[in-house]
DNA sequence: TTGCTCTAGTGACATTTGTCATTATCTTTT
DNA sequence: AAAAGATAATGACAAATGTCACTAGAGCAA
C-alpha cells in the first residue's frame, strides 16, 4: 500500500510515517502541507492519501476538493484535532473515504487505512449525525468578513479587503450576527470559528 | 527510564508512547491532560515527564510550575506547536531541563529525553535568544480582560467577571491596547496571544 | 505627618460599531 | 416587458468602544 501522508507539524508526521512504517506492506511518503501534497501526487501514484484538515497554504479540505477533481480513484483519509460539523461536511462534499479525530487512538488509524484501501467507508455514526445537523447559514460576503473581523481590522479596513462600501461590510456583519446570534461581530467570529465555518 | 507523558491529543499521544517504548530501557506512562499529570506523579516516581503545553484544564506551563514547586527532583521536557517568545520565557522560570517544538522529528524527542536525563540542558540557542527579546508588558488585570475580549464579551460583561467598574475594565484594555500598540481590543488579543502572553 | 505609588473609579467626549428602513442596480424568471 | 431575486449602498440613529484628564483611597516609606 502506496500511502502518503500530508501533515505540518514535523513530529506528528515522523511520528506516525515510522509508525506506518512498521506495519508489513505499507510504504509511506510525507507531505508538509498541502501544496507539498499536490506535488507529490502528480509526480507519482499512490493508494490513499492521509491528510491533516490544519494545514499551511493549502488546508486538507482544499487538497481533498483538489484531488476528487484531478485524481479520483486516489483515496482519502481525513484526520483533524477539532470536531466541527462543518469538517465533516465539507470532506463528504470532497468524496473522502474516511474521517477520523485525532482523538482516537494510534491504532484506529492503521486500522481506518486498511479499510479504506478495502473499499469500506470509515467515518463513525456520531460524526456522521452531527455533519447532518447545522449547516453553514453564511453567504460568502459573510464568512469573509469574519474572518478578518477574527483578526482585530476595522470596517473600514474589512470594506477596503473586500472592495465593498463601509456601510455595506457593516451589513454584512450584522447579518451574520443575526444568523449566529451573537451580539458582537467577535463573538460571531468565534461562533462560526468553532462550527468550521470560517 | 521511567517517563510520564501528557498530551491531550490521544493519536498524538499513543503514537509518541508507542515509539517512545520502542527504544530499550524506556518505561512510559501517558496522561491524558495537565490534572491527570498531576495525579499520576503524584502516585508514582518518574525520572523525566514529557508534557505538551496547550492542554485543558492545566496548561504544561502551568504543571512545570507545580512541578517545580512540589517535586523540583523531577526533570521536565516541555513540547508545544507554537514558536511563542512568552512560552520559552515562562518555561524557564519553571525550571524545565528541555524546551522542544513540535517542529523538530521524532528522533529529536528520544535524544532529548536521554540528554535531559544525563544532566544536560536541552534548549536551541536560537530558542533562548528570542526568549531574552519580548518581555510581556501586560498587568495580570490587562491580561484577563483582553483573554475575555477575546472570546466577544462585551466591557460589561467583562468588568462583571473581574468585579471591576465598567470604566475601570475600558482603562484597562485601552492601556493594553496602547502597550501592543493595537488599534482595537481584538487586534490587541490576537498579537497578546501570538507572543504567549494570554 | 507628608509624600509617593499603585489600583480603581468617574466623567466627558469623539469614534466606531450595530440596527434598520429604504433605495439603486443588475440578473434571472415568468 | 414585468416581476422577483440577489447584491450593494445610503442615511439616520442608538449603543458600545476608545481616549484622556482627573479624583479617591489604600499601603508604604521617609
Amino acid at each position: 500500500m502506496k500511502t502518503l501522508l500530508a501533515e505540518d507539524q514535523t513530529m506528528v508526521r515522523t511520528a506516525l510515517a515510522s509508525l506506518l512504517r512498521l506495519e508489513a506492506d505499507v510504504d509511506v511518503d510525507e507531505a508538509v502541507d498541502g501544496a507539498d501534497a499536490q506535488q507529490q501526487i502528480q509526480s507519482s501514484a499512490y493508494d490513499v492519501l492521509l491528510t491533516d484538515i490544519e494545514m499551511p497554504k493549502l488546508s486538507g479540505l482544499e487538497l481533498a476538493k483538489w484531488v476528487q477533481n484531478t485524481q479520483p480513484q486516489l483515496k482519502m483519509v481525513v484526520m483533524t484535532t477539532f470536531n466541527r460539523a462543518g469538517y465533516i461536511k465539507r470532506a463528504l462534499d470532497a468524496g473522502v473515504s474516511g474521517f477520523l479525530l485525532k482523538d482516537a487512538p494510534i491504532d484506529a488509524l492503521v486500522n481506518s487505512l486498511q479499510r479504506v484501501l478495502a473499499g469500506e467507508r470509515v467515518i463513525s455514526n456520531e460524526l456522521l449525525l452531527q455533519a447532518l445537523d447545522q449547516t453553514d447559514p453564511l453567504t460568502d460576503k459573510e464568512r469573509k468578513a469574519l474572518q478578518l473581523a477574527q483578526q482585530g481590522l476595522s470596517t473600514q479596513a474589512i470594506a477596503q479587503a473586500l472592495f465593498i462600501a463601509e456601510g455595506t461590510a457593516r451589513n454584512y456583519l450584522s447579518e451574520a450576527m443575526s444568523k449566529l446570534h451573537a451580539s458582537n461581530r467577535v463573538e460571531a467570529a468565534r461562533i462560526a470559528h468553532q462550527n468550521g465555518w470560517l
